[in-house]
DNA sequence: CGATAGATCGGCT
DNA sequence: GCCGATCTATCGC
């Protein structure tokens, strides 16, 4: 019988760093919600001076507020009217949007929130990655690094896809979106398989 | 399969 | 008014 010692919290300096190197750090942490939640297996950063940013022109307003607070927070807002989208505050108001997880805990929760037993499709997509995990606007500004969340540190070194962001119109074509190569977990497959 | 329409609403030029 | 850092169902091939 093996004993699983848990995973440390990654430092609060590891988000007080640019959202593109954070972005590529995250891939392999585990992300966890009040216990549920699994390993981030895809990220995209945006900073101010991406016109596909919220904080584009370091414009601040009631909505991003939070980007430009302290790194290692939650900003989590409403996309298309109905889904939430949860990104990690990082230095000078850039941040980086979660959009997949491999499930590890609580898969069973994640399983009635989203209405459907497809454990692939469970958190692929930041969308329904903040319906699994039940994450919403209520989350906007809290604490990555204190319960109810928690970001646990990755063992190793992993092989990384780099590739296009998904779903935007400008700066369509920044190398910003970052995946556990060969994943089956992300939203959708990367073109090559860079590191 | 790939493409597309509709849901639904807060934030902004 | 307009337009999304999306998801799902439902087309058509």
């Amino acid at each position: 019988m093996d004993i699983v010692l848990p995973a440390p919290l990654v430092t609060p300096a590891f988000f007080d760093r640019h959202a593109d190197r954070v972005a590529r750090a995250l891939i392999g942490t585990v992300l966890s919600f009040r216990g549920v939640g699994g390993r981030i297996v895809e990220t995209e950063s945006y900073d101010t001076a991406d016109p596909a940013s919220h904080a584009y022109r370091a414009r601040r307003t009631p909505r991003n507020a939070v980007m430009f607070g302290p790194p290692g927070h939650a900003y989590v807002y409403r996309s298309y009217g109905l889904h939430w989208c949860l990104n990690f505050v990082c230095r000078d108001a850039s941040a980086v949007l979660i959009r997949a997880l491999e499930p590890t805990s609580g898969i069973a929760r994640m399983r009635k929130r989203r209405g459907t037993d497809d454990v692939e499709a469970l958190c692929a997509g930041p969308g329904r990655l903040c319906q699994a995990l039940d994450i919403t606007g209520a989350q906007n500004g809290a604490a990555l690094l204190a319960p109810p969340f928690a970001v646990h540190a990755r063992g190793r070194t992993l092989p990384i896809s780099v590739g296009v962001r998904i779903g935007i119109s400008k700066a369509k074509d920044l190398p910003r979106r970052f995946g556990l190569a060969g994943s089956p977990f992300l939203s959708r497959r990367f073109a090559g398989n860079d590191t």
